[in-house]
DNA sequence: TCAAAGCATCTTGACCGGCGAGATTGTCGG
DNA sequence: CCGACAATCTCGCCGGTCAAGATGCTTTGA
């Protein structure tokens, strides 16, 4: 089970070390991505649908309600796919919608209780076993990681535009 | 854009530290993710279709060439999907099908020369970009961070079979 | 001031393709 | 010959894109 990391010189120590991490990150990449698959299809959604209600409910904690649109950037969806997407989710009673009173085009998503109940099931155990292996380190070391993984993830950001540019079949972008 | 880092206490410095890698590694995970499905995308294919081929090509290099079974494990996929999975990504000429000579109900799935350029055209930019950051750390800060990608990796990893046996409705095993 | 054009936001409907479930075919081990 | 196993086939569902439409804000110009 290797990765691109095989594409390197392995018989330098900091290319191994380098194609390790390399494998760590995509190890991680594709569990993650499956601990959510899983854990939306345990509670009948699918994974969009979990990281619709993900964004949602962090936009909310951050007293900045998401829009479909916007919505919409972030999940890099076509805007009819969301429609049907925000229909799911009401449907199921974990998102409800409210229309703007000021500019009564726009719609905002909200979380109701069920939404937020699940995203906190989701985000728990995964918080205490994230805790668990961060208390294995000390501050100095985490601060390394943390400058590293923002690094790569600015940098895997940057290169994501740039495949997107590559052609402009999708010009999705994302606000930040 | 915050993530499960707003379900802690903010107030701790090493609190705050443990929300930002957080969602440094779910900012990477997302975008990562977009980087494969834009690449896809611009080479016809879908996302599935690349996990595939990297997952054959790592398997062939490996030189322990992946069966449509194993393959439908690593992705999660029913034998239904792999089957059309592997016709599509054969018709496109990224990989072909060669029956073993020992046991002739299995398949085995190599690279074609296509897929493998392809491969290489997805995975040649993502290590330079990888090499730069790398670049501006220490040898002493690549091993902390191996240290704490393997250890989250593992966590996930065990996180993940834990949401599967929850209910056993998908009792998909990565063979490791 | 106000009507009309123009733009932004969301929704709708038609269509396509990937995925899953179950039955089927071919093959190995006893 | 008989179970176990690997891959394939067939079918239906569902989520996605695309293009067009409905609604509401905003600007412009007499």
């Amino acid at each position: 089970m290797a990765s691109h990391g095989m594409y390197r010189r392995r018989d330098d120590p900091r290319g191994r070390m380098a194609s390790d991490i390399t494998n760590d990150l995509r190890r991680y990449s594709v569990d993650a991505q499956h601990v959510g698959h899983a854990f939306a299809a345990l509670h009948g959604l699918n994974a969009t649908d979990l990281h619709a209600l993900i964004a949602v409910m962090d936009a909310e904690l951050a007293g900045d309600p998401i829009t479909p649109g916007r919505l919409g950037e972030q999940l890099n969806l076509s805007s009819g796919s969301v429609t049907a997407l925000v229909d799911r989710l009401e449907r199921a009673g974990h998102i409800r919608r409210d229309r703007d009173t000021a500019d009564r085009r726009k719609v905002f998503l909200h979380c109701a209780d069920r939404g937020a109940a699940l995203a906190m099931e989701f985000f728990q155990p995964l918080g205490s076993r994230t805790d668990q292996v961060m208390a294995r380190f000390s501050d100095d070391e985490l601060a390394v990681v943390h400058r590293f993984m923002a690094e790569m993830s600015a940098s895997v950001r940057e290169h994501r535009d740039a495949v997107r540019a590559a052609r402009p079949e999708s010009p999705r972008r994302t606000t930040d």
